[in-house]
DNA sequence: ATGGCTACGATCCGTAGA
């Protein structure tokens, strides 16, 4: 079975990209980000003729997610329970006994404003909320653009980063306490090309320099980490015409 | 080099992303 999570930048700009991805690619289960659609207008029939059901929760011009996958999904729910929050960041559901937990982590702005202290709170109620996720789910996979490089070298020039959004300390050691409760970032599972990035700027021909982050991941529960044979980034898609910033990550469980 | 793209909803520029 095949995973994947991919930030495509608005899903209405992307949507051709996105089902020729899923022909050629065929992942079992997609969680997607920045959809920036409004449930009313998410593109179903679209998606079903691409052979895919989807859940999906979104809101006009900022956040939204989406769950693909290749059957029906059950027990749907959107958001972090007891987390207030308007933005349309978190949706969790089940494919068969796997449970499937979709994220777009706030983006942080600037270490110390307020979007900062957003991403933080964020994290403390994902991690709360996932210990809990993880207790009544032993398959769980957790995708999405987390908006954290955990490390140096998930960070092309960490000297320029340092201490930044993105790779700050307090954000690191959020990301941390989320693997803590017993997830596996599945990337790190594997040997990897060094520089392997997930996103790259749209200014400056950051892709062309390979000047990127590793923010989109897939972290997997013990049994699920397992049962994984491979994990990639795909690349593909961020060289099209008009591509989204991120690049699709994908995982193989056996 | 502190900008540089891109998407969006609002106008002919501001906000946001990362």
């Amino acid at each position: 079975m095949k995973l994947a999570t991919w930030n495509v930048n608005s899903l209405k700009v992307r949507l051709e990209q996105l089902t020729g991805w899923l022909r050629q690619t065929a992942p079992d289960v997609v969680c997607l980000q920045e959809t920036k659609v409004e449930d009313a207008n998410f593109p179903v029939a679209a998606l079903e003729a691409a052979g895919y059901r989807a859940t999906f929760t979104g809101q006009k011009t900022y956040n939204g997610v989406a769950i693909l996958a290749r059957g029906p999904l059950a027990d749907v729910g959107a958001g972090i329970p007891g987390f207030d929050d308007e933005q349309k960041r978190v949706l969790a559901a089940s494919f068969g006994d796997l449970r499937v937990v979709c994220l777009y982590a706030p983006n942080g702005q600037s270490v110390g404003s307020d979007k900062y202290e957003y991403k933080l709170r964020w994290y403390g109620a994902l991690h709360a909320w996932l210990a809990a996720e993880l207790a009544r789910h032993a398959k769980l996979a957790v995708l999405g653009d987390l908006n954290v490089a955990p490390e140096d070298r998930d960070v092309h020039d960490p000297k320029v980063w340092e201490g930044q959004v993105h790779v700050s300390a307090p954000e690191r050691d959020a990301l941390r306490g989320v693997l803590a409760i017993g997830l596996k970032d599945a990337f790190r599972l594997f040997e990897q090309p060094e520089k392997s990035f997930s996103w790259w700027d749209y200014r400056m021909m950051a892709f062309r320099r390979n000047a990127g982050l590793r923010i989109d991941h897939i972290l997997l529960s013990e049994v699920l980490a397992a049962r994984c044979s491979a994990c990639t980034i795909d690349k593909a898609p961020r060289k099209l015409e008009r591509p989204s910033d991120h690049a699709p990550v994908l995982a193989d469980i056996s």
